[in-house]
DNA sequence: CACGATTTGACAACGGTTGTCATGACGATT
DNA sequence: AATCGTCATGACAACCGTTGTCAAATCGTG
């Protein structure tokens, strides 16, 4: 059994950033916010949070076209994300028929393990071009 | 019109080791080949080398769960890959119905210029657990 | 061959992320 | 409420892949 992480006030002031976004933002950006708030928390412990967070899928993480690690709390279970490459606004989505093709692709060809990553990126209607 | 790259032994040699090579390498892997062949290439030279190849789309570029760029020479047209975690190995793979799922999804939602990415990763039949 | 423009490569700088470790906070137990 | 062991925090340095810098080397055209 593993000790349930501590309430602290950084975790929790992480987790209801994270529960007032409504879609992808990195790190960097939530240690942002945090601080305009004035509910200032060290850039390690963001970090940390998050990671724990989404070790424990609690929250999603993705990474964009620069390699930064993008995070948003999401509904449970296996979901792709539409995502805004503009402001971040993402619409979960599901797609079960292409779960299934993957499974089969992968497995015709004699991989086992596998995962895949699915993510559709555009701009989302309240975005200037 | 936009001047053809020069053909330096540097350039060709990076290309040499793209085609022989079947499945996904970083650019510091690439080096590191090099290196041992004895066509020794600048680091800066490689990175530089690939970002034109794949600028030209003649390489494809992908990411892997450590943010690291992995290239690779495919065959044109858009598709996708389902890679070996363990040795890059790589099978090219095609899927209309996925595009057309993707595409309207996108649409539905209101978002334009839209792209997406989908990759499957395993360990394949040749690689140990 | 000579010359100008491009490319190279050693090195420094960059940016996101992770490690370090002394200090501080949590919370179970008295 | 006070004590205490343990875990979490945060300032900072280190890391790692990648990109920028710039003098020197190379390409290929004239």
């Amino acid at each position: 059994m593993v000790d349930a992480p501590r309430n602290t006030r950084q975790r929790r002031a992480v987790v209801a950033i994270l529960e007032d976004l409504d879609g992808f933002a990195s790190a960097q950006e939530i240690h942002d916010i945090l601080k305009r708030r004035g509910e200032s928390v060290g850039l390690s412990t963001v970090y940390r949070s998050l990671q724990v967070l989404a070790d424990a899928a609690e929250v999603d993480a993705l990474r964009n076209d620069d390699g930064e690690v993008l995070y948003r709390q999401c509904s449970a279970g296996h979901h792709h994300h539409l995502v805004c490459r503009s402001c971040g606004r993402t619409v979960e989505i599901e797609g079960p028929s292409v779960e299934r093709w993957a499974d089969k692709i992968a497995d015709e060809n004699g991989f086992r393990d596998v995962a895949h990553t699915l993510e559709i990126f555009g701009t989302c209607s309240s975005c200037p071009a």
